[in-house]
DNA sequence: TTATATGATGATAGCGCTGTCAATTGAAGC
DNA sequence: GCTTCAATTGACAGCGCTATCATCATATAA
């Protein structure tokens, strides 16, 4: 049974609640911002005055009036993706406890969908914005020049930061994973790639340099999609790509869950990992050091780029102006070497 | 090179456009909102202005004069899991079109932590509030009640209600999968749960409860943890489970990432699924349907409960009043039957 | 011609809060 | 006693926008 609300009742509002407890407005805003600067026992009629009334205070009036918002907006690229999941959470950890809000908007992986994240963002009036990727459109970026906010652009590289640019080299992940199979004794290395952002791109390329450099290129070992990428999107696109290629000896995945289906892929195939094919895929999501076989992967810090884009932020919040001398910070990765690769250097001899 | 920012200018804003434009500040906030009310060529002069001093609205002003904010506030328990990452999928992708604003914070599975990002949503003075739960803690839910807008809880079932409720039973969903492998003719059927929060709470009982009413049921089945669920997780509780019940011809997971887990494991064991195990998840997450073997899964309509509470709200906030006539609404799931548990039904005897 | 309707623009007040500074109180010092 | 100071509390203006109504030009009808 459900009883048809009655209709809007007015909020009730700060001089609401400073009637009822006999002090004036201003008093009843101290009380909740500094409440070391009131009287405890004034503190005392206060509180309970504001729990009578359920009352809860107007962000957009304070913000409005004291013209600091402490809402620091993010755009992330996707939801769905593991990455940004670990990388928000790295946020929220570090800036709930300082008092700011954390105000996430996606953009799908769209340069234009961001740039009106970004406008809805910045009407919002944040203290810091921090976005998942370096490509921005020229409009967002005057924007953003003209924000007189820290800017904090992250995950990938690029020579021309905004403000403060905190990342990998999605490149050179890409060639080292390459090189890694390479290494191994592979020649006919395969990539899948789902969706081609610019990070992915940029892995791509860092495979396809890797490739050329020993004369292993060859055009038919990229399959990729304009989907984004799920677990059976990598089952699909290693079949596409075996069938084109059938002396495949090795797959790079543009990241875990394309890789996490290539492995069960392979499992219904008969195809023995390691032994018949190598898999390394990226990020080194949770489920890569548990999978059967263990997945190898590149490792990124997602968790560390979160903790120092936050770090970064609230210092140069609170310092005022105290801003690290570099703006480009470049946090590396790592091979994480696991059982889908760990293989004799001889075994491509063998094939 | 890093450019040290020049000190704070004001931002430009509706007067500084009005004087460039030569019109009044009045018109330009049309201009913004209804450009239909003003000429063609002043709408012109008006959006060169605004490009020109980047000018974007301040959201705060704006709100705090019209006391409409298109925000959508929205708690979910975790961002990191792949249902709630599916469920604000069709949320987005509803309010998005309709001019609304997503506004997103994370309760990690705590109530306490659920009440604080009720109260900070409830400041952005939002149109509607959508959560994924529906145990709120006693303030929390005075708060609801008296925000005097629509309410949405989701994922479970209640039988009170603050304003609409739409979700599935848990309870019920877990008995359909331990009947499902009892009638497969299993009796030792064993129970993986991490982090018992309301939700898994009533799938445990869907089980226990099964699990009595046909004489199974034994503390011992029941493994389960703190920590939140990963895949590394579901292997450990299972071998911890195993070890204890070496008997054992099925577990139940509470989601699909333990489900995941647990495969894997068998995988390294030697455990052959289905023919020695049946295992089933919870959610019917992407992977499941992709997984080898197969995952059955407790298929939750996710996506169309975040379009149903869209629906829903957009109706009432349009509708101005118009609600539905039922405040419980029950989706119903479905049983992915899938090859992790496909056996013959004498499979049971032959051990 | 004058009355009336229509569309486009402007003037004004105020949304609910906080920054700033003034007023009040009581205690301590001379 | 009177001043001085710190600790509390209050008065007032204004943040940047929008709702509301008034105004003005132009078009149409009588």
């Amino acid at each position: 049974m459900h009883m048809p609300r009655k209709e809007r009742r007015p909020r009730s509002k700060l001089s609401d609640v400073a009637l009822r407890a006999g002090v004036s407005a201003v008093t009843v805003s101290r009380a909740l911002r500094r409440p070391e600067m009131v009287s405890p026992q004034l503190r005392e009629r206060i509180d309970s005055a504001i729990k009578d009334l359920a009352y809860i205070p107007n962000r957009a009036a304070s913000i409005l009036a004291s013209s600091r918002s402490s809402i620091i907006g993010v755009v992330v690229s996707s939801l769905t993706n593991g990455v940004f999941a670990d990388y928000l959470r790295a946020l929220h950890d570090m800036f709930q406890p300082a008092g700011f809000q954390v105000m996430v908007l996606n953009s799908r992986y769209s340069p234009l969908e961001e740039e009106k994240a970004i406008v809805t963002l910045l009407g919002q009036r944040p203290e810091a914005l921090i976005l998942t990727d370096v490509d921005q459109t020229p409009y967002a970026r005057e924007l953003l020049e003209h924000a007189g906010i820290p800017i904090i652009q992250t995950m990938g590289l690029t020579e021309t930061p905004i403000d403060i640019n905190i990342g990998i080299s999605q490149y050179d992940a890409g060639s080292l994973a390459t090189h890694h199979l390479i290494e191994l004794g592979h020649r006919r290395i395969g990539i899948l790639a789902a969706r081609l952002d610019s990070r992915t791109r940029n892995r791509v390329a860092g495979y396809t340099d890797a490739m050329k450099q020993k004369g292993l290129h060859d055009e038919a070992l990229l399959e990729w999609s304009a989907v984004p990428s799920t677990v059976k999107l990598g089952g699909e696109l290693f079949s596409a790509l075996l069938s084109r290629c059938p002396d495949l000896e090795a797959v790079f995945c543009g990241n875990d869950d394309l890789a996490l289906g290539v492995l069960f892929e392979c499992a219904r195939r008969g195809i023995k990992v390691p032994e018949q094919m190598s898999v390394v895929g990226f990020n080194d999501l949770e489920f890569a050091a548990s999978s059967c076989p263990a997945l190898t992967s590149i490792a990124v810090p997602r968790h560390e780029m979160g903790r120092l884009s936050a770090e970064i932020v609230l210092e140069i919040i609170r310092g005022s102006g105290a801003r690290p001398k570099t703006s480009r910070i470049d946090l590396g990765f790592k091979l994480a070497l696991r059982d889908s690769t760990r293989v004799s250097a001889q075994r491509g001899l063998k094939v």
